[in-house]
DNA sequence: AGCTTTTTGCAAATTTGTCGCAAAAGGCTA
DNA sequence: TAGCCTTTTGCGACAAATTTGCAAAAAGCT
């Protein structure tokens, strides 16, 4: 059985030689709440609780240590928990609605990405695939 | 045969009624003249030749007009000349040494993409894929 | 508890991106 | 090409986003 999310998280912070603090956590809750969400956002919902410029720590932190990822929705980046937490998976980006999609894997297509580079001598560790275009209900 | 760069630029500059003034040429010309590259750097390296303001203004255009996009390569985004000026292609981002690379573009992939949304009733008009890892040089 | 290292909040400084407006450049017609 | 109207640009002021220094608070470790 796989690791409870704190599990894991504790995991990496405790590798990296760092603590597991109530800030990093709040962040952390906020990520597993909801999906990508933007720093104001993330800023704006721990108001009271974590200041900005430790947000902004916290997520240089995580970034650095493989727990989040930024992903480009659009136009401004979001910051998105990583595969370990969420499964792999990419990004639709309706530009009539200004939703964005998560889109179940293929892994007939990740193996395809990975192979495609590997052929040129590159070794993929990781990738993020975002599709842009209309959306079934925007598309009337 | 293909139109030329600038002959394909003023097309698309008339067409929407703006003009081929010298600014836009020189933000076109570093663009022409590097791949992609962040707002600062354009902006540094047209110094005395083109406002700030005035660069932030072409991209927007460049960018409703198809001209350029963004692409999202390691942290914060760069613009680059779009698909018709140098043809479809994506990005392996060596996190080794920060090189980003073009990829050669293989249309089973494109089409694999395409349609494994397009199953799920969207409406795909555009795609970025980011691979990161080793590069050859970085894989010793 | 006492001592050392890490983390946080706060305020200030930077950087990045936008906006308004008057001057300059571009387009068009007579 | 002069005259007139529209678009574009530079400049300075703003606003928003991100980073940094530093002292206090929290966390770790005997």
């Amino acid at each position: 059985m796989a690791q409870s999310h704190y599990e894991t998280l504790k995991a990496l912070l405790s590798k990296d030689g760092s603590s597991f603090t109530k800030s990093r956590k709040v962040v952390f809750d906020l990520l597993l709440d909801q999906g990508a969400q933007s720093m104001q956002v993330l800023s704006k919902r721990a108001e009271g609780q974590v200041d900005r410029a430790t947000i902004y720590r916290t997520i240089e932190l995580f970034e650095r240590l493989g727990i989040v990822h930024r992903v480009n929705v659009g136009w401004k980046y979001k910051i998105e928990l990583s595969d370990i937490f969420l499964g792999h998976h990419h990004h639709f980006y309706c530009t009539g609605c200004g939703t964005t999609y998560s889109l179940s894997t293929n892994s007939m297509l990740e193996t395809m990405i990975d192979s495609a580079v590997a052929k040129e001598g590159f070794s993929p560790r990781s990738h993020q695939l975002e599709i842009s275009g209309l959306c079934p209900n925007c598309q009337s």
